[in-house]
DNA sequence: CTGTTAGCGCATTCAG
DNA sequence: CTGAATGCGCTAACAG
């Protein structure tokens, strides 16, 4: 029952040794056809399952490799969980989570409990709450390769991939430029999180880059939430010159905008455009459907396993610059910004 | 760097033996305060990190639970998964993922990569193309104990924490009676699969408890998808005697019934109700917003946590009749179905 | 209270 | 090609 059989046991039962038993079992080169079958035989007649706490003991590669995240109960998290699972899976290895609901203090428990583990790598998409970075460096500097998704760190010289938020904001911001729209809006995240930033500038970028004049009162800067949209829209409509589309930071913010909008009867896309960041599921299915800007989640979850998995295999003393891969975000125009 | 720093190098440093700084470090009862102070001081000085490999090695109890879902990408898994963690790290398991993508195949391999893990537990929601269940007793009868979530199997004497589907059911269309609905439709699920069964006789449960007369026309079988919720409408108002109300298997297909009831200009609620059964995140933010029954998720994910526990922590002598948990459904009535 | 010995399961020496 | 010996890091039993 719950005796697990081990090498010995088959070793007992073929009257020899588990050396023998480990190299036939592993295909290793020097030994006869004849006993790797007879060992192989009855290892299966037993039901051996190898140990893989005692290879990853004696190895000193455990083949898991930790996940952090903030909650898996967020779409995004488990999208780029999925695309971690699936390769790592690919590759032998098993994956560990641990939810750190935000808190600092959670994140530097996972990272104990991961180092204890002897995990091979560790995948971290930082908690908001995060500004003290020292347990990060703490697991770098003990060898165990990091790679930040989603939320990173600039200045940690750890690698990571993000979403080129700029360029995200820019593509969004000129689409509603060539759908016609002549005074744009944006309502802004706040700016202290550098990806709302990233979006800010993008959007300014753009308008530039079109030759369009920058009005400060078309910026409205909030929280995110779909009541922050909704409040930008009231301000917005009181203006003496009020905007014709607007840019909204991230989808539920957009999705408070299209609920105001409606509200006040003005007719979306024909007299005002909305799109959104983030290709959140229920944008499919609003009244009109939400434009807005997919992130590539299970993409991000691939390469930051691929980049993990490249720092895994390479020679602790080739340490070379930490890698960041930027993925751009899809465009995914529907009807609320899309007049023609 | 890169090395990691034992017992035995405390024990070095101090000119002591490897046993005296596990006893120590681990607070054992037989051990002088100084000799423990001066331990705790170095390993603290030299970065220690106890390899918990080794003590899984050493104990037979690798304090890893293994959770098997068919996509980390559904929501619905996400949450669960994240009620798993919480209260599985709370009570210091570290929790491995493995994903099945829905094949038996990768089932089986995700049970045997936990297996050689020596994972103290399993917690799985089975594969929809699973129907031989051999892998699972495997497990069970290796002595490591498993519980199903969500999809279980009935037959198999494994514990499991289900959600009651008749009772959803029965709930959602009484709700619609006593909206004051006539004559109530529903949209079913393949009746293969159990719990679309169990809905199907919650609803004439729940007609048949109020003395209202079958009409089997008025139960459309079709696949789950926006476009089964279109076509079944377009079946029903084809129907010589239509009906007023529609109890929908699941959110996705109630949608695509909200979208064609709108596109015919059918008010809804005032001349047809809908309620639907998953709560999904978009159902909140549908014009009207859709009438569901939640799932209770993160409470799953808890509950399934907890029986595992009680098995890990059971004498295996101590065996007795699987537990089957079932939890309510609980009704969120939203415009799509509320006429008072 | 502390040191010695031993072994968890495995894979790699080093000898034959 | 196979066997014997050794150690990965830790802890428990058994002395002292």
């Amino acid at each position: 029952m719950a005796t697990n059989v081990t090498i010995t046991d088959i070793a007992k039962e073929l009257n020899t040794t588990p050396a023998t038993v480990s190299r036939a079992l592993n295909n290793h080169s020097s030994i006869s056809e004849e006993t790797r079958a007879r060992v192989w035989e009855v290892a299966k007649r037993l039901n051996y399952r190898p140990n893989s706490i005692a290879t990853s003991l004696r190895s000193g590669k455990s083949h898991l490799i930790g996940v952090i995240i903030p909650s898996a109960k967020i779409n995004f998290f488990g999208s780029v969980v999925h695309g971690i699972e699936s390769l790592a899976s690919e590759h032998g290895y098993n994956v560990l989570i641990y939810q750190t609901n935000e808190s600092r203090e959670h994140e530097k428990k996972g990272i104990q409990a991961f180092l204890n583990a002897r995990v091979d790598g560790i995948l971290v998409s930082m908690a908001k709450e995060t500004h003290d970075y020292k347990h990060f460096l703490e697991a770098r500097d003990s060898g165990t390769p990091i790679v930040f998704f989603d939320r990173a760190n600039e200045d940690l010289d750890i690698a990571s991939v993000v979403i080129d938020d700029y360029k995200g904001a820019y593509m969004a911001t000129e689409h509603l430029i060539q759908q016609g729209y002549k005074r744009i809006a944006h309502i802004a995240g706040p700016q202290h999180i550098r990806l709302f930033n990233n979006r800010l500038r993008g959007y300014l970028g753009a308008l530039q880059a079109n030759n369009i004049t920058i009005d400060s009162s078309l910026i409205y800067t909030g929280n995110i939430s779909i009541e922050a949209g909704k409040t930008a829209i009231e301000h917005f409509l009181s203006l003496p010159n009020p905007p014709d589309a607007v840019f909204s930071v991230e989808d539920f913010t957009a999705l408070g905008a299209l609920k105001a909008l409606k509200e006040h009867q003005i007719l979306i896309p024909e007299q005002f455009g909305v799109i959104g960041f983030a290709n959140e599921e229920f944008g499919e299915h609003t009244t009109p459907s939400l434009s807005t800007l997919d992130q590539q989640t299970v993409l991000m979850g691939e390469a930051a396993f691929t980049l993990l998995q490249e720092q895994i295999n390479m020679k602790t003393s080739t340490q070379m610059k930490a890698k960041k891969v930027v993925l751009d975000p899809i465009p995914v125009y529907r009807q609320s910004s899309t007049r023609h």
